[in-house]
DNA sequence: ACTCTGCCAAGAGGA
């Protein structure tokens, strides 16, 4: 037997250690049965989208719909696996293998086992044996695995068991976890946990990480799966595969950071290669070779198997499987054949319960998960249970039977078995359960602990074991500033002084309420990410979240994308999809592509109905109104999506509906939500507090210690440089006072800037500075425009600058900093000369921005934390170069209490040149006037055009113009239209397009807009969010909100973004809106007074949008034109 | 109570 195998003892000590995750002190319950009902809801996978045509009804209702009556997934073949017995199946065979699923919501609980009352759609889960303590709870989401019997004949609901020996119940199931995470919990459930809170940047602290074998293993895996893809196994090709692996960028770059060469790596990594040159000619072919051993630890003496691999699927197979909680990658998807040969005796293995000796020599066929090991098998425990879930993974993915999984050694070249028995199954997912319901205690409304609730399972305090676990800095800080454990007495507890011993405890308050704020914001993001199973694709379509229904164009060549050099390198694949032919939908119920909230850069995922969950995934980098090209890191081939989707409907006992082509694939492409973002930023919190963490920035930032400022040298200050000089030369005295604030800090300087005071040119200076005084300077904005509009200022800098972050959102002007811009580096010492050699590194940054957390008045930005404790580090810089007085006057009076000055009398003046008057005349002549525009005082507009009206609310109460509604979305159309002929005016008397901004809060309000300036592209319209950072000679702001009941909506009535919106505009601000709605809003009321006081209310006459029938006439005409086409 | 922005991941070995 070969050495690695563990021994019998181990196999049961984990197989004890599985099961007892149930008897774990979370589950401690005394009761021995518990009967809970539940209510189904439809499952995902069985939910028909509007396209498809309903299925007649039985008399059992949504029963029937929701349960088909599908034969159980045979557990108890399963659990009393024999090594042999299966007569010799192919993947897609027997649908009826197929389990049933149900997704259920618990109603309720009860203790001892009773009748339901029969309530329509309810039905009876009975756990029983070690499913007893499962702690769910009411309005929990379970998924039963397991059919329910039709029909009894007792009445009753139907009653489904779970226990030992049948079924399974999957808690929380929208909690995704994956079979490496899982696979160490049977030893410790804190440390998975805690690695899927914290996702250990393999920088700062985490010293573990990035380890040598590590990167070998990547680079090993890499080249085994092109070998299994293109079937070649020869030294020659393989070493050349390493070779190049090793110098991808990626490789390169793990090398820089545990500073290995690359023919160090290469010798290394070829050492452990010896597995791959032997794997091709023993296992690859259609019938098994007699050197072709299956290792099977669980057969009985005498018994041999052999193992032939004839189909490769597919490597890297990314499987979400919602059906039982979790997700995972495969490393390669096969076809198994296997022969076995059995002895004539059969004592049986203990956890078999039923002695059924195999016919000698069967053969089976079956999809099975390859899982590859380049290291030792030294925990070939885990390894076990990692390939075991895999099984689950591709009976989801493939709607058939995966009896068994393999596990590859290279290192020892040995193939081993790894049967799905249903023993350890059960004990995995009862661990699965165990965490998940950890995982979602946090966000539990208990009124009894609201805040105490313990989220994390206790620590093992095992000194062996927590001693060199990777996870042990975050587990000792969680245990003593979230646990709140303090820790004199247990076997680790000089472990645990040692991790936490420095932290104050204003320190560990600090460290739980900023974890806490950041669960908070996370839990959100897990509630957008299950929409993807839970809501069908034209439901998340609506929320403008998925293209529903799409198909590939077939067409489509790479070459038609723009030519860009980092294309390949980034994305393995492209395509473009286009919307299906839908014979239900006529063509402008096909909703443009543009409308929702999905655009260039984004991050989707690309999934095929039914229940093909994240095929692919990737970023969008081209959006048309009827087409979307999307670049993904997995290839989707068609013909393999096809056979996985008519297995799966078969399984669902889907009948092809007639719409359908058989063949067809419909897609949909879904926004990616963010899922393990938090990770990061975590992990960025946790760093200051571990042992040994930035000790210095813990102490400023969580400390508030006060920065150190010194008296500026006088040998190094910038003035003595002529350089520096010219950089501050166009600089006014409050910017260069900002700089030498700046250089005479030792710990930080805070710089206050308010709405165009010169941020960005102060910002772009100082940067200049740094670099000529020698420093290093890293620049970080949290949006990619506030990065690129900074360097768009550096353009001619004589530095280098590397901009870092996703190339598609970078500005094309400054792609040529990126790193893919640069030449593809060949060694280590190259790579590392991109990275460190510029001084200057930009990138974004993440922040928290919680809705709850603002409620709370927990919206303690950084900046102001630091600048509220040490009011003495900031520089405000108060003079502003864009506004005229008027404009300047409304921020001033309303937030910044008068500090904001203009910059010079110039701004101050400056007003909105009308260049031709001549069409204001021409309003008037037409008779076909139905009401008066107020000629007898002067026309509304034609006071709107006067050069000394720079900041004016035109009050739209009189007209009407009342909102409305497009689903869920506020517009205002006459609003709208009120704009479009101010925008005309403007246009027509000479305004240039390009210096016409028009805003207004709500995306709605942005659709009509856009359509009626529609002749006019140059003329920008935004939200009052994407406005930020740009500025425009006139601002045209739509306030949109009027109504009866004078509701401002949460979006108008926070000031900073009006304030954001208001000064945009440098020469004239015209803002429309219902005094009357507005009025409701103390801000609002406050600014409608000033506005009053200085007689800038514009009362608008009574259909003012109909009165100037030239630009009427001008809009309805271009609508109807429109409508023509 | 209707807006916006950010991110590649699960696993790659270790004992």
């Amino acid at each position: 037997m070969s050495r690695f195998i563990h021994t019998d003892e181990e196999e049961d000590r984990f197989l004890q250690d599985l099961l007892s995750g149930f008897d774990s002190p979370v589950f401690a319950d005394p009761a021995h049965k518990v009967v809970r009902p539940v209510k189904p809801g439809p499952h995902p996978a069985l939910r028909r989208d509007a396209e498809t045509p309903p299925r007649a009804r039985s008399t059992a209702g949504i029963l029937e719909n929701s349960a088909p009556n599908i034969d159980s997934w045979d557990w108890d073949a399963l659990s009393d696996y024999v090594p042999t017995p299966q007569k010799p199946k192919r993947a897609d065979a027997k649908v009826s293998e197929e389990r049933a699923v149900t997704r259920c919501y618990i109603t309720h609980i009860e203790e001892k086992r009773i009748r339901n009352r029969a309530q329509k759609e309810s039905r009876i889960v009975v756990l029983e044996d070690d499913w007893v303590d499962a702690p769910v709870r009411i309005g929990d989401v379970v998924n039963v695995i397991g059919s329910f019997p039709s029909d009894d004949g007792s009445g009753g609901p139907p009653t489904i068991h779970i226990n030992k020996s049948q079924n399974l119940l999957i808690h929380h199931p929208d909690l995704l976890l994956t079979p490496t995470a899982l696979s160490s919990a049977p030893h410790c459930t804190r440390r998975p946990i805690l690695t899927s809170l914290l996702r250990s940047s393999p920088s700062s602290s985490a010293p573990a990480n990035a380890t040598p074998s590590l990167i070998y293993g990547n680079v090993l895996h890499d080249v085994f799966q092109r070998c299994l893809r293109q079937g070649v196994w020869d030294a020659a090709t393989v070493e050349s595969w390493i070779d190049g692996v090793l110098r991808t960028r990626q490789i390169l770059g793990e090398l820089v950071r545990v500073g290995i060469g690359i023919e160090e790596a290469k010798r290394e990594v070829l050492q452990r290669a010896r597995g791959v040159f032997g794997f091709g000619s023993r296992y690859i072919g259609h019938v098994p070779k007699p050197d072709a051993i299956l290792v099977n630890t669980r057969a009985e003496k005498g018994e041999t198997s052999l193992l032939a691999i004839s189909d490769l699927y597919d490597v890297e197979e990314d499987i979400w499987a919602p059906e039982y909680g979790l997700k995972g990658k495969l490393d390669a998807s096969v076809q198994a054949v296997v022969v076995r040969k059995s002895p004539q005796s059969n004592t049986r293995g203990k956890y078999f319960k039923k002695p059924q000796p195999p016919p000698p020599g069967s053969t089976s066929s079956f999809p099975a998960p390859l899982e590859i090991k380049t290291g030792r098998a030294v925990a070939g425990m885990e390894h076990r249970a990692q390939t075991m879930l895999y099984t689950l993974l591709m009976r989801s993915r493939y709607s058939a039977p995966v009896e068994e999984g393999l596990l590859y050694y290279t290192q020892s070249e040995e193939v081993i078995s790894v049967p799905a028995a249903r023993n350890e199954i059960r004990g995995l997912i009862g661990v699965r359960n165990e965490i998940a319901e950890w995982m979602m205690s946090r966000f539990r409304r208990d009124e009894n602990e609201p805040h105490k609730r313990q989220f994390l399972p206790e620590t093992i305090d095992d000194e062996r074991i927590c001693g060199r676990c990777f996870a042990l800095d975050a587990c000792m800080v969680y245990r003593k500033a979230i646990d709140e454990v303090v820790d004199t007495s247990s076997p680790i507890a000089d472990i645990y002084d040692q991790k936490t011993g420095h932290l104050t405890a204003a320190q560990a308050a600090f460290f739980k309420h900023w974890e806490h704020l950041i669960a908070l914001e996370e839990h959100d993001l897990i509630r957008f990410k299950k929409e993807l199973w839970t809501l069908g694709a034209k439901e998340r379509e609506a929320r403008g979240r998925c293209f529903a229904g799409m198909v590939l164009d077939p067409t489509f060549s790479t070459d038609d994308i723009s030519p860009r050099a980092e294309r390949k390198a980034i994305h393995q694949a492209t395509y473009k999809f286009i919307r299906r032919a839908d014979d239900e939908f006529s063509d402008e119920d096909q909703e443009s592509l543009l409308n929702g909230h999905m655009n260039v850069g984004d991050a989707i995922t690309v999934s095929a109905e039914p229940g093909l969950l994240a095929l692919a995934s990737g970023y969008i980098l081209d959006l048309t109104p009827t087409s979307v090209i999307v670049g993904v890191g997995h290839v989707l081939d068609l013909t393999v999506i096809e056979s996985r989707i008519s297995a799966k409907r078969r399984a669902l006992h889907m009948n092809q509906p007639s719409i359908f082509d058989e063949r067809e694939v419909i897609f949909r492409i879904d926004r990616d939500e963010l899922s393990g973002g938090m990770g990061r930023i975590r992990d960025n919190l946790a760093g200051l507090f571990f042992a040994g963490g930035d000790s210095a920035r813990l102490r400023l930032v969580v400390d508030l210690a006060p920065p150190k400022f010194t008296i500026p040298d006088p040998t190094s200050s910038p003035h003595d440089f002529p350089k520096c000089q010219s950089h501050m030369a166009k600089l006014n005295s409050n910017q260069v006072d900002a700089i030498e604030k700046v250089l005479s800090t030792e710990d930080y300087a805070l710089v206050l800037g308010m709405p165009g005071t010169g941020k960005t040119t102060l910002v772009a200076a100082l940067i200049r500075v740094l670099v000529d005084l020698g420093k290093t300077v890293l620049l970080s904005a949290y949006t990619h425009s506030a990065v690129d509009t900074i360097l768009a200022k550096l353009q001619d800098a004589d530095f280098g600058i590397l901009r870092l972050g996703n190339v598609d959102k970078v500005h094309p002007d400054i792609r040529h900093l990126t790193l893919a811009a640069r030449r593809e580096p060949q060694t280590v010492e190259e790579l590392e000369r991109q990275l460190m050699t510029p001084p200057v590194v930009a990138t974004t940054a993440l922040s928290i921005d919680h809705r709850e957390a603002r409620k709370g008045g927990l919206d303690m930005s950084l900046f102001r934390r630091l600048s509220e404790a040490h009011p003495s580090a900031v520089v405000d810089l108060t003079h502003q170069y864009r506004m005229n007085a008027d404009i300047m006057l409304l921020s001033n009076r309303l937030i910044y209490d008068d500090r904001l000055r203009c910059g010079s009398e110039e701004v101050a003046q400056q007003s909105l040149v009308i260049p031709d008057r001549a069409f204001l005349g021409k309003l008037h002549i037409n008779p076909n006037v139905k009401g008066q525009c107020g000629e007898r005082t002067r026309c509304w507009l034609d006071k709107l055009m006067d050069e000394d009206c720079k900041a004016m609310f035109v009050d739209t109460d009189t007209v009407p113009a009342p909102e409305s509604r497009a689903g869920d979305l506020v517009q205002n159309e006459i609003e709208a239209a009120l704009v479009q002929q101010v925008v005309e005016t403007l246009l027509r008397s000479g305004v240039n397009e390009s210096q016409i901004g028009v805003i207004t809060p709500y995306r709605q309000q942005i659709k009509l807009l856009a359509h009626l300036l529609q002749a006019h592209p140059g003329v920008e319209i935004l939200t009052a969010d994407r406005s930020q950072g740009r500025d425009k000679d006139c601002v045209v702001l739509s306030m949109v909100r009027s109504n009866e009941e004078g509701y401002v909506g949460d979006l108008v009535r926070d000031w900073r973004r009006l304030n954001v919106a208001f000064t945009r505009a440098s020469r004239k601000l015209i803002v429309l809106g219902s005094r009357k709605t507005l009025a409701h809003a103390p801000m609002l009321e406050e600014f409608l007074q000033l506005m009053e006081s200085r007689n800038w209310i514009l009362q608008l006459p009574v259909d003012a949008h109909l009165v100037h029938a030239a630009l009427y006439l001008a809009s309805e005409l271009e609508v109807a034109s429109r409508q023509a086409r």
